[in-house]
DNA sequence: TGCTAACTACGAAATGATTCGTATTAAATT
DNA sequence: AATTTAATACGAATCATTTCGTAGTTAGCA
């Protein structure tokens, strides 16, 4: 299977048709600009790119294409995080999810999660 | 506080001079070829656009110039994290930590430093 | 002193991402 | 049916990164 390495624009795109496929060109445009001028040609080639890539699928109905993502969230997210933990992390993912504890405040419920999860995964596996 | 986002070659390098500085162009490129194939001035003009940058430092003794790293290997994993989470994790470093959390086999003794230090954070912030 | 070896500086080519203008095509309206 | 509207396709400009060749400079040695 291959890595997915999307760029920070096709991450954008991706987020939005995540939420919701299919969509076209002219909707992710309209979202896209309420946070940013972008124009609608270039939001246009960046969502064929992203089809030659094999990132999105299309439909055409009548004239307008219909777009969907077709690579997963949770994949596109461990090939992101393992790209991240090889080349700034030694290759320790524990060194990144220490780090990443240790920024920012956080909840006791979201501590409690954590903890969960450990203790999940700690009847899984045994080193 | 201005934002490291330095590209993968570039964190090639940086790699090598936390490790230990200052090096030479020389000894980075030496150490690089142990990894692949990589020409003496492409190494060079890297650090060059690095110093220019503001990533490295350099003192010139007899001809050879000698480099050391000016940025922190802390800061700059922790604005790569913070992009990570802002553009693929919906800016929830939360969500970031489950996944890294769930790659991978993890030894109790990961899993135990995890949980001390969940309880070291616990101690510090109340929400 | 003059030659050689090694280093730096600089420019330019190659690649990929991003942006957008223009041409073309298809649907909808008059 | 002709015109207008809105979509797609395509090519080109710009920008950053990566790569490397060449020219120039400096230090050390014969």
């Amino acid at each position: 299977m291959s890595d997915y390495k999307p760029t920070d624009s096709e991450l954008e795109i991706l987020k939005l048709l995540w939420e919701k496929s299919p969509r076209t060109v002219r909707e992710i445009n309209n979202l896209l600009n309420q946070e940013k001028k972008v124009g609608y040609t270039t939001t246009l080639k960046i969502m064929q790119i992203m089809y030659q890539k094999g990132y999105l699928t299309r439909t055409k109905q009548g004239k307008v294409h219909y777009y969907t993502v077709s690579i997963e969230q949770q994949k596109t997210r461990q090939d992101l995080l393992d790209k991240l933990v090889k080349t700034a992390f030694d290759g320790s993912s524990f060194k990144l999810v220490m780090q990443a504890l240790g920024s920012g405040t956080r909840s006791k419920n979201e501590l409690d999660k954590i903890r969960q999860y450990l203790d999940q995964l700690e009847g899984e596996n045994n080193d």
